[in-house]
DNA sequence: TCTAGGAGTTTGATGAGTCAAACATTCCGC
DNA sequence: GCGGAATGTTTGACTCATCAAACTCCTAGA
């Protein structure tokens, strides 16, 4: 189990990376939504990567991996479970429950949180919009979407493939583009109708957008 | 505030001290209590001489200071309604809730602990008949009454006889209700008039409430 | 009264988490 | 494309909490 520490960076980085501005989970920004200097945050990303949590490399973004972005997805949802349980069962009021559940969401065990969670119907979303991620790390935020529909520069995990030719599976296989692969939408090009794909720790590709529609992803963060 | 190991030392302490059997606080046992090595718990405890939360000379025992008492008493309070808590709003088994409240009673802040109390209906014992004690850090702790006092559920030690008749003690020694003797109280009947006790290693009986308000107990932990 | 062994202490080490200050790199505006 | 501001990194230091190993103290029984 990470410790405290850790999974509150984890949670930085997640929310960081979910923000709509596309904006990268930098090592200031970390530090800022962590509460600790720049310094700090530099030597504790370290760690993160070293325990195979995230992906860093000296002045660049921090990504999480399938393993960090699990295990923060996972103290997300401890949080906002723990919010919606004091504001509807317990009656605080919402002004008062984050500090509270900032605490707690480290404290509870999965058996407990698993309570709280029927006690309020297992709802998928907080009162603020925000997902509730369900006990797998899946949250709805996610609904899967054409690989299309992605800004460039964008990450995403492959989901789900809706041609179900031997061939076109084929290619992808052989491209990296399996589900569950992390892909960058490097670059969009409309009017070639031309999408540039690169598979996480593979060549990149470009492939034509009509048959690029048909690959789903969700945002990876 | 003090941290989360200095909390748990100081519980440690205070439970060791508040046991019947006069046991001091030594250094070995407040280490198998708190799970760690003597010489840990020695640093510790210097720390806590140093802290001015307890007193405490090479090779003597230890004992805490009013200010370590409050400090004690305050995370039993939190452990024990945490643990109620659970229980009852919750619906937890007993089995499972010690565990957890370890966890929680560091992580709560007074305003929801507050809250939990009064669902609870300020309650002056949690259902083994741990005493919790008040938000100024006073308990009931151990002042003997009558079992009759005792919620049915609760479990106490029989601390005192007031009727000296042979006859009623003979009686008593053959049901096992000997002081030192730990006895559930199985159920209460008013209108009946009556109780049923459980000593511990013997089986039930049923005696009248004018009878049973003769045998002063206290709780037990 | 002497001593064996249990109880307690000290020492030196470690890892987590943090900071300030000095240094390095990157990026943006001209 | 250059230079300063912003950003990131390294280094050295510190506290907290812990352990193992070596040591010291105390006491109960022969």
């Amino acid at each position: 189990m990470a410790t405290e520490a850790v999974e509150n960076y984890l949670k930085a980085i997640l929310t960081l990376s979910q923000e709509s501005d596309a904006a990268d989970a930098t090592i200031t920004r970390i530090a800022a939504v962590v509460g600790v200097t720049p310094s700090t945050a530099t030597t504790m990303v370290k760690r993160l990567d070293r325990a195979g949590l995230a992906r860093y490399e000296r002045y660049g973004a921090v990504r999480l991996t399938a393993k960090g972005r699990r295990a923060a997805s996972d103290v997300l949802r401890r949080h906002r479970i723990v919010e919606l349980f004091l504001v509807q069962i317990v009656g605080l009021d919402w002004s008062e429950v984050h500090a509270e559940a900032e605490r707690l969401e480290h404290a509870i065990s999965p058996r407990l949180l698993d309570r709280l969670d029927e006690m309020l119907g297992r709802p998928r979303s907080d009162p603020h919009g925000d997902p509730i991620p369900d006990a797998d790390g899946r949250s709805d935020h996610a609904r899967p979407g054409p690989i299309t529909a992605c800004a460039p520069g964008a990450h995403a995990a492959v989901a789900r493939v809706l041609d179900q030719g031997a061939e076109f599976l084929q290619f992808l296989a052989r491209a990296g583009l399996t589900p569950g692969t992390r892909v960058a939408v490097v670059a969009i090009d409309s009017i070639a109708g031309s999408i540039t794909l690169k598979p996480e720790g593979r060549t990149a590709l470009t492939l034509s957008l009509p048959v690029a529609q048909r690959i789903l992803v969700t945002p990876a963060f």
